[in-house]
DNA sequence: CTAGAACGATTCTAATTGCAATCATTTGAG
DNA sequence: CTCAAATGATTGCAATTAGAATCGTTCTAG
């Protein structure tokens, strides 16, 4: 007999697999459209998430990643001149990360690219919509 | 003005981040689990993956990982006693990843670890359905 | 049949990432 | 006020990972 919470855990297992593999895909995606902009994935995805200012400690909260690499990548990011690392007013150890003018407008660049072939294309609006009321919850903030 | 298809794009790089966020949490949960266990967080996915015998590039592509790193883990498990390489039956390039019996007891454990405290215990479990039917529509297969 | 392409696994190398330690600054308990 | 704990960023190091090249096997067009 299958109890209750053996098809959980086997749910459970499942989704484990689907989430992962969605990330590696949203992942892949991301990778081939800011290499053609000359950047690795990691920026691209740092790009991505600087929707405004931010600390350094916020950008890697945002790219689920360790401070560490988020300084690994805004400082490649840096040398290309797309960003600056500007005093944080009020709290002198941190650093606001700031794009620059080219910076912005790369930024602008690989949102259009990624918007194009999203692999979430296959869902519709609703749906995602659906998607991201589950995924809230699920993920501790 | 906002037009849909900004608004289309702004909720897809949401999931993005969402999406993202929970892979890491889930490995991150898993990499705690399978720590106790003397495994790393690969070893441990390998495991889980494990629920029959299969090929190694099968291996890999439920793990999404390149088949490279399945080879270095499988290495790692193989030394440990926990998995052993067959010759697949009728196919001579390929092989057969088989657990041991110790193997597939240290799999039962790490999977009762697993079920304990999941990250998606949130999702009550017709959202766990839902959510599945929802990622299995955007994931590639 | 028989090349040539494709496939499965492995190796090697380079890049990415996480983790622990460090330094400067800030916060808060007493 | 003051000192210990916490925070933000950085550094160095170790481990993980992806990607290209290679080797043996299998498939397939002609």
């Amino acid at each position: 007999m299958t109890t209750e919470h053996e098809t959980r855990a086997q749910t459970d297992r499942e989704l484990c697999g689907l989430i992962n593999g969605l990330a590696k895909q949203i992942e892949a995606h991301l990778r081939t459209r800011a290499s053609a902009l000359g950047l690795t994935a990691s920026q691209g995805a740092a790009l991505r998430e600087l929707t405004r200012p931010m600390t350094l400690r916020e950008l890697a909260e945002r790219m689920s990643c360790e401070p560490s690499n988020a300084t690994f990548v805004a400082d490649r990011l840096e040398e290309q001149g797309y960003l600056e690392r500007h005093p944080h007013p009020g709290n002198r150890r941190a650093k606001q990360l700031v794009l620059t003018p080219e910076g912005a407008e790369l930024r602008e660049r690989l949102l259009g690219m990624l918007s194009e072939d999203s692999p979430l294309a296959p869902l519709a609006s609703e749906e995602q919509d659906a998607l991201r009321r589950l995924l809230a919850r699920a993920v501790i903030r």
